[in-house]
DNA sequence: TGACAATAGGCGCATATGCGCATATCCAGG
DNA sequence: CCTGGATATGCGCATATGCGCCTATTGTCA
C-alpha cells in the first residue's frame, strides 16, 4: 500500500467519466419532469423524433439518436405496448416502419410542457448561454469520427 | 453522411438528449479500448476512484461518482466476482469498506495503458483544449443543484 | 431506557445500452 | 435462375441506471 499523495484537486481528466457523470445527473432532472407525463427523456425523445423526421425505419431512427440498432429496437417496445407508437410493415419486408399514433401525439404534447420545466430548469441555473455553447460542443463530439477504426 | 435535412437547423435543442448522445459516443470509444483489458469504463472508473481515494463505503464511493447508490451497489458485483475488489465490513455493523485488491490493481495497470489510447484518440480528434473545456463545463453542470427539489 | 429520526444497504421492477450471433430479404452478377 | 454480398432486424447475454419499498443499525433526546 504505497502513499502515492492524495494528488487531490485533480477532478476526474477522463473525459468518457466527465461526460457519464453529466449524462446521469442532468438525466436525472429530466426524468424527474417528465416522469409527471408519464415517459423518460430517451423515451421522449424517441417521439419527438418521430413527431419531427416522420415514419421511419428502426435503422434510420437509431442512426439519428446515435443510439445502437438493437438498444432502440428495445426500446420502443414499452412504448408500443401503451400505444404511443405503432410498428407497422416498411417498404420492404425486411424493414418496420416507426409512426407516432394519435395518443403519442396527445401525449407528447402534455409532455413537452414538462420537458420545457426541466429545460428551463437546467438553463436558470447553468445559464441559458452557457447551456448553448454546451449542446454546440456536444454535438461536435457526438460527431467527431476519431480513428475511422470506430465511425458513428 | 446521413443528417439529410438540416430540418428546420435545429439540432435537438435538448440539453439532456445532446448530453446523452455524446455520452453513449465517447463511452463506445472508451469501451472500445477497455475492452482490451476486460474492463468497461464505468468499471474502470470505480477502480480508479478506488485507487485514488482508498477503502471507500459504498454510499461514500456512489456520491463521489454521482451515480446512484443502488446503481453502485450492484456494479460492484461483477467486479467483486472477478476479484478486482473486495467488499468487507465497516467500521459500522451497517456499512461495507470497498477496497482495491492486488489483482485488482493489477488489473488497473493494463486497464490504464489502454484508457490513455483512448484519452489520446478522442483528444486528438476533439482538440486537446476543447476537451478540457468541456470536462470543466461538465464538472460545473454535475455540481449543479438546480431547484433544491433534486439536489445532487 | 425507550421511542424516533437518521443512516447504510438490499431487492424487485423497469428501462437503457450495446456486442456477437443468427435469420430473413433484397440486389447485383453470372 | 442462382448465388453471394449487402441490408434490416431479432435475440441472448451482460452490464448500467435509478426509483420505491423494506430491513438493520446507530445516534439522540426526553
Amino acid at each position: 500500500m504505497e502513499f502515492k499523495e492524495p494528488e487531490t484537486a485533480e477532478p476526474a481528466p477522463c473525459n468518457c467519466l466527465a461526460l457519464r457523470q453529466a449524462a446521469r445527473r442532468v438525466s436525472q432532472l429530466y426524468d424527474f419532469h417528465l416522469g409527471a407525463a408519464g415517459l423518460r427523456t430517451t423515451q421522449y425523445s424517441i417521439l419527438t423524433k418521430l413527431k419531427r423526421l416522420g415514419p421511419l425505419s428502426i435503422n434510420e431512427l437509431a442512426k439519428s439518436m446515435v443510439m445502437d440498432r438493437t438498444t432502440l429496437g428495445r426500446a420502443i417496445r414499452p412504448l408500443e405496448r401503451d400505444g404511443l407508437l405503432k410498428i407497422g410493415a416498411g417498404d420492404d419486408a425486411r424493414t418496420r416502419r416507426l409512426g407516432l399514433t394519435a395518443v403519442g401525439q396527445a401525449r407528447l404534447t402534455i409532455a413537452a410542457d414538462k420537458w420545457n420545466d426541466a429545460q428551463r430548469e437546467f438553463e436558470q441555473s447553468f445559464g441559458k448561454n452557457d447551456a448553448a455553447t454546451l449542446r454546440s460542443a456536444l454535438l461536435r463530439v457526438t460527431t467527431l469520427d476519431f480513428d475511422g477504426s470506430h465511425p458513428a
